[in-house]
DNA sequence: ACAGCGTTTTGATTTACATCAAGAAACCAT
DNA sequence: ATGGTTTCTTGATGTAAATCAAAACGCTGT
């Protein structure tokens, strides 16, 4: 990839101001009153330091989180140490979900970068499931999310060639900062390659060179971790496979 | 692959007669007026021939389904008319559960073979979890359940290379006929090669290949369909990525 | 500023797998 | 049984991606 010093090439701040638990969680459908019951219920905000865990396998659900600033993935590790990431959540997004059927996480959570996140204790949601019948469907939707998620991930994975599941993954990177906000075209990665090119079931080598196909391809332009989408268009035809409007997380 | 004719071939039966959805759905935990309860919620069972369809994507869910005799896959597909096989679910699995968190299928379901299910309907069921608390958690753990399958089908597609990813199908299938009372280590295949080579992510000649390579390797010995394991230390060591005991459907 | 270390990119080579093509076995209807 | 169709296996070849190796870049602390 020709390498262009880029002295200008600032991190856009990436925090996620107006992301409370409540407004993420149940963006509509409580009164000023429940809305502040569902405040007033959030433990408080965690710092986690990079490369910590938020939780591991098997671990006791406690809390749900809703991450505000930072980076967290999710992974499943073999004994002897291979692993396969399952998803990253960025600012805006909620986890601890993969747990809800048995209390249990069924994966490991780690800090991709100094996070913050605030939590909301298993006891305080509980209590507020009693009292708002919202909260319920909303936990249900979560739920279903990370299973779609999951199921797109198994077809790109499955049937995809390289450039494809890199295409897809930029594509529905782009949405999801569209969603929330942010610019859909230029945005940074939150993640290393390392972690990434795992993500997508290929090596980082491979990564890396089809980061820079696509440049080459005027598709996109790359500066290390920042992205621009340049042909948005082109983008979602390689990334042909996807069949649905991008949900939440990664 | 060496083929000797093998006129003794016949199918084992695969028909699950212990497998009312009462059995399945609730293996413990309920009085026996509860259990008539649910016998009777039970509308019918439903004959399905070979390559219909029991639900398609984004159908309205309707009811919950026991399998008693068959088989069934889960796929999505993309527009372009590529499929991702998510899972077989073979006598005694229960499937219906995607559809939990919005109502609606996240998937495809079609019969492999001509198929006899027992369904649940949700009006029922909805009424039954009402009556039984029990069934509640029972739900949420055949939704985990699938949750973890598809996790670790992740790991298999992500990590593993195709003999590894054929290993641990053949390894988790056998798991799951002893759990069901079946031999471990003789066994027909359910699906064709074709569907098989899609659900691990690999061309049918590939697949083919793996099958032949296990067999000269003495791991397995293959008639078509029929599968015997004759290593099967080795060929829980060839799956080595399986980290926790298989869950339900594959 | 610089040195030092981890990350990312690029190049050369190997390899696992897909693809193409054809034969063998199993399945099905008559 | 018989022929026809489909499914499965095997072989030959091509190619996408992994691996090996090294250089360029970016980050951190002094």
């Amino acid at each position: 990839m020709k390498t262009v010093p880029l002295h200008n090439a600032k991190k856009p701040a990436v925090a996620c101001n107006n992301c409370s638990l409540s407004e993420l969680c149940l963006p509509r459908g409580l009164n000023s009153e429940e809305l502040e019951l569902l405040e007033n219920s959030i433990n408080k905000t965690v710092k986690i330091k990079k490369k910590d865990y938020l939780f591991h396998r098997d671990d006791k659900q406690h809390a749900i989180f809703a991450v505000k600033a930072g980076a967290i993935k999710t992974s499943l590790s073999t004994p002897d140490g291979e692993e396969q990431i399952l998803g990253f959540y960025l600012p805006g997004d909620l986890l601890g979900f993969d747990a809800f059927s048995r209390d249990r996480h069924t994966c490991d959570a780690q800090a991709l970068d100094d996070t913050l996140v605030c939590e909301l204790s298993m006891d305080n949601f509980q209590e507020l499931c009693g009292m708002l019948p919202v909260m319920r469907g909303q936990m249900m939707r979560q739920i279903g999310a990370e299973i779609e998620r999951e199921q797109m991930l198994l077809l790109t994975l499955g049937q995809m060639r390289t450039e494809e599941r890199l295409a897809t993954f930029l594509s529905s990177l782009a949405e999801r900062n569209k969603e929330r906000g942010f610019s859909s075209t230029e945005f940074n990665l939150p993640m290393a390659r390392h972690d990434l090119a795992n993500y997508l079931g290929m090596a980082v080598e491979t990564l890396s060179r089809m980061f820079s196909r696509l440049q080459e391809e005027k598709i996109i332009a790359v500066q290390h971790r920042l992205v621009k989408i340049e042909d948005p268009n082109r983008l979602k035809q390689l990334a042909h496979h996807t069949c649905r409007p991008a949900s939440d997380a990664l």
